[in-house]
DNA sequence: CACTCTGTTGATCAATTGATCAACAAGCGA
DNA sequence: TCGCTTGTTGATCAATTGATCAACAGAGTG
């Protein structure tokens, strides 16, 4: 209740919570300023004292690092690739299940912008993980549309058409802070339903 | 022939032309490393002394802006949009005429880096040139695309899938460092075809 | 209460960085 | 060649910033 910003921490944690608590700071700030912003700021904000995020991270580069892993780690379901080769299910249904669940997972302030940052930045990890989605998504996608009767399989430069669409409004939503629909839904109903009925006219 | 960096500048240059030079070496840095890099930096590689930096620009955001204004300004063609609406032209022709011209305009290194470092730092151009792109071109497309005999005109966020599918392969190419086709017209036309059949089907 | 462990802090250092300024020197006209 | 204008530089300042360290303080134990 303190009108000061930040100071908030209680003024003993155990730690393991106090290095938590400063790592999900430094996810916020991180993806609000970028890499460049201060540590001062950052300790600041977590209610913390500067000296004390050396306590628990060897160096700024050290925290960057940890935040990069902790916003990729675990952000690829590996059920989702399960979900997508389940021909139990209507194509259709399993790529809008799967775009529901891929922006569910990446749509967020923290996740769109510190990705953002890194890729500018040349960060190794953002590369490998796009590959990743191209390899562990986008290719089997592409292979299920072509499994279908009556459906040409689509190229990866078409997978990453239909991908880029629908990120590009998360984009639009935290990087160029433009209006867009509370829920996306709609949205990748229809630009599913437009590359489907694409690869069915070929 | 010099082994070292930069200092490649003529010893004594006239006012604009060492002006115009720094501004062109400033968007090339700024482009690669962001807005937090160093003038020490950007003057090493313009080939001047860093305090000379202060004789043309009255501060370091003083040079950025000045970079920002020579980045957008006349970066969207107005011809572009007469061209959307010259109906003696067909409609699928239009749009990869205009594709073909907004993309050969945007997808450079310095434009698509800048572009986005200033979107992440929240920049206000940034924000206005979109608002822009969205009323003056994106909307006129949906008219026209209305206007066509048997075509459903697509509502703002089917032209913002359009758009952002295209864009995302700048995206992929710039920012993320991923590989590209060098010809992106293929892409283009596919994705131009797979909309407009979109826009017919409904 | 005294002791110990450890989480936390304020002070501080060295390097970096934006910005300034007096001094230098290249071109040019008289 | 002299002298003036102006493009250019090296030195330097003040503020910022990553990083370190001795000292402080809270909590549990005997």
């Amino acid at each position: 209740m303190d009108g000061t910003q930040g100071r908030i921490a209680a003024r003993r944690l155990a730690s393991p919570a106090r290095r938590e608590q400063i790592l999900e700071a430094a996810i916020a700030y991180f993806a609000e300023v970028g890499f460049g912003g201060t540590t001062r700021d950052l300790a600041r904000r977590a209610g913390v004292t500067q000296a004390l995020l050396y306590r628990y991270f060897s160096s700024k580069a050290d925290l960057t690092e940890a935040v990069f892993e902790r916003i990729y780690l675990g952000r690829l379901d590996p059920r989702w690739i399960e979900e997508i080769r389940d021909r139990s299910v209507p194509l259709r249904a399993r790529l809008l299940r799967f775009y529901g669940a891929y922006t569910g997972a990446i749509f967020t302030y923290e996740w769109m912008r510190i990705f953002m940052w890194a890729g500018l930045a040349g960060d190794a990890l953002n590369n490998r993980y796009l590959s990743r989605v191209a390899d562990s998504l986008l290719a089997p996608i592409a292979a299920e549309i072509g499994a279908e009767p009556g459906l040409t399989p689509p190229a990866m430069e078409d997978m990453w058409n239909l991908h880029g669409g629908i990120v590009y409004i998360g984009i639009r939503r935290f990087i160029y802070r433009l209006p867009t629909p509370d829920d996306c839904t709609p949205a990748i109903e229809a630009a599913t339903d437009r590359f489907l009925a694409g690869c069915r006219a070929t």
